[in-house]
DNA sequence: CGTATGACGTGCA
DNA sequence: GTGCACGCCATAC
């Protein structure tokens, strides 16, 4: 069975470590295909799965992009993990 | 199958 | 540095 873009970008995402960040794209490469972070970002604010640290996702840019409970949650949760955001 | 949407990225003025 | 337009892919309907 293959694995869905959304399975490999949630696996993806969900392996990221404390303290590191991917950006969109990025997750896109891994996940297969380096153009598809237009997905990777519609699949991610489809995930409802808070099991997904989603919030260590950014733009290429450094901007947080967004999140399903608040942008200003995502930069707190970035800050708290050492990660100091614009 | 075609259209619409979206948490993007890049280029240009 | 900022703002706007286009392109890009996967998913939903």
């Amino acid at each position: 069975m293959k694995k869905s873009f959304q399975e490999k970008v949630l696996e993806i995402v969900g392996k990221i470590p404390i303290g590191k960040v991917l950006t969109y794209k990025k997750v896109a490469k891994e996940a297969g295909n380096p153009k598809a972070y237009r997905a990777v970002g519609n699949i991610l604010h489809k995930n409802h799965n808070l099991k997904i640290p989603c919030h260590r996702v950014i733009c290429s840019n450094g901007e947080i992009g967004g999140y399903n409970r608040g942008e200003k949650e995502k930069r707190k949760l970035l800050t708290r993990e050492g990660i100091i955001i614009k």
